[in-house]
DNA sequence: GCCAACGTTGGC
DNA sequence: GCCAACGTTGGC
């Protein structure tokens, strides 16, 4: 990845019943497509991401909580899941488990995260992550803050 | 299991 | 193009 050439941090939801971590580590460095998407909102900002931006996996309904980090390893595709041509979405792959997953709880209770959409928005599967609010929750996770193996070079 | 918040649909 | 009705998500 080329100087300047800034990763951008994401946000994916799952219902673990539905989708969970552990398939999603079960598909390995290949990936598999976060489908099934059908809002606007959370398409456009699929549509945004490149090949090597880092997302959180989040357990919704029960859970409640980040529990890995993801990158995004296909930019956005038709969502093979549908033949309705408005739906797309990209491919992930999983990069590592919270060594302690951060719940929402956590996130209400820390001033600094009170503009996540996570926290503002309960409603949005898809969604942005500022870089500070990146780091502060790997921090929180019991992580150093990561970068895609491409800005490592 | 309830319900608030939000997005989508469709009648006008 | 407005907005009421409806469906869905997801926290609680």
């Amino acid at each position: 990845m080329e100087e300047g050439d800034r990763v951008n941090y994401w946000l994916f939801k799952s219902e673990p019943d539905v989708w969970s971590w552990d398939d999603q580590v079960a598909k390995g460095a290949a990936g598999e497509e976060w489908d099934g998407v059908r809002n606007y909102q959370a398409r456009n900002f699929m549509r945004e991401m490149k090949v090597g931006d880092l997302g959180f996996f989040y357990h919704s309904n029960k859970e409640r909580a980040i529990v890995g980090i993801v990158e995004v390893s296909a930019e956005a595709h038709p969502d093979s899941t549908t033949d309705d041509p408005r739906w797309e979405c990209v491919d992930i792959r999983a990069v590592e488990p919270l060594p302690r997953p951060v719940t929402l709880e956590m996130c209400k209770a820390e001033p600094r995260l009170a503009e996540m959409v996570l926290v503002k928005n309960s409603r949005l599967s898809v969604q942005p992550v500022r870089p500070e609010e990146w780091a502060l929750i790997c921090r929180m996770g019991g992580l150093e803050e990561r970068r895609s193996a491409a800005a490592r070079g």
